[in-house]
DNA sequence: ACCTGAACACCGTTCAAGT
DNA sequence: ACCTGAACACCGTTCAAGT
């Protein structure tokens, strides 16, 4: 019964999950499908080609439906679905903010960010630097509180008892600042 | 001629910037200094440990004058400065926000633009949270304008000609987020 | 205090060859 | 189409031992 390309994606996302990056290796998911690493190139030309379908992946798993009229609720419902789907799979804000970032994939929210601007009315030169200013206040804010539970999690680190701060009141900081450009 | 501390994070950065983060190894490091990778962990004790000495080498080096008296220039100032460092070297960006997410060192700028904050007489709750919102915007721009431009540097990757958003432009939106929260 | 030498347990990737 | 087997060129880290 041989691997097909979404069961070798099936158990890199389960093996990242399990383990985090750094137990998503070549040679782990040879293991896991009982196939020598070297059977994976003939699915993915690279493990960067894999992390990138993976980082899609992430994305489509966290979908949710969008019921939001106005924009700036709309804008909070893209961050969020966004938001849980990384936080959804362990390292997955690592994941698809390294993805986004080598322009391999992973530019769904984005594209959906920059249609809600344009259709506000937000002033075109505004659009791109808006919807990138939202993302990497997602990512980064995902990729914080990730990254700080794993730190506890392996012990060594005390910063677990200064809680992040909510992700809602930093999104509205940055929508309020847009608000003002619109109205 | 003993290495000394000094020498050997001297030279880590020195690799780093030369070559990258993938080529900053213990190895690499060891043959630069014509050393065994193993002595290296004489003076530190991981390569971890080495990375957030790295990172706090690469802010010192970065600081400048600071000379605003309003503390909106007053936070674009410090932005502005951490984000310089962090781009003068090759992949700043990516160990700075990773040792800072970690908890393991450079968290000067957050401590400055914290305190700046409470200066402003912003709200106490508010103030971790912007101070956070505006490092995790420095973080996601720079990263991503230096991952682009490795991008490109090493070919197969077409993102070069869609140009980046103006640094200034995402801050102002934070910035006046913020202030519409002072007033 | 600083370093060697050797080992341990890993990596990603390539490639000729098999079925 | 999918995989094997073997190799290549690497990693971080530990540890007894040396000077």
């Amino acid at each position: 019964m041989p691997n097909r390309r979404e069961d070798v994606l099936a158990h890199a996302l389960s093996l990242l999950d399990r383990g985090g990056l750094a137990s998503l290796t070549m040679r782990r998911l040879g293991t896991e499908l009982e196939v020598q690493p070297s059977a994976i190139y003939h699915h993915f030309e690279s493990k960067q080609v894999l992390l990138a379908a993976v980082a899609d992946e992430i994305l489509a798993r966290g979908t949710r439906p969008r019921t939001a009229v106005a924009w700036p609720e709309q804008l909070r419902e893209i961050c969020a679905e966004l938001r849980h789907a990384m936080l959804a799979v362990t390292d997955g804000a690592d994941v698809v903010a390294t993805v986004w970032a080598f322009g391999l994939g992973a530019a769904g929210p984005v594209t959906d960010l920059e249609k809600v601007l344009t259709d506000a009315g937000v002033p075109d030169e505004l659009v791109a630097v808006a919807s990138r200013t939202l993302v990497h206040y997602v990512f980064g804010h995902a990729f914080e509180e990730q990254t700080a539970r794993q730190a506890v999690r392996l012990g060594a680190v005390e910063r677990s008892l200064e809680s992040l701060p909510d992700f809602d009141l930093g999104l509205d900081l940055v929508i309020d600042g847009l608000r003002a450009r619109v109205a």
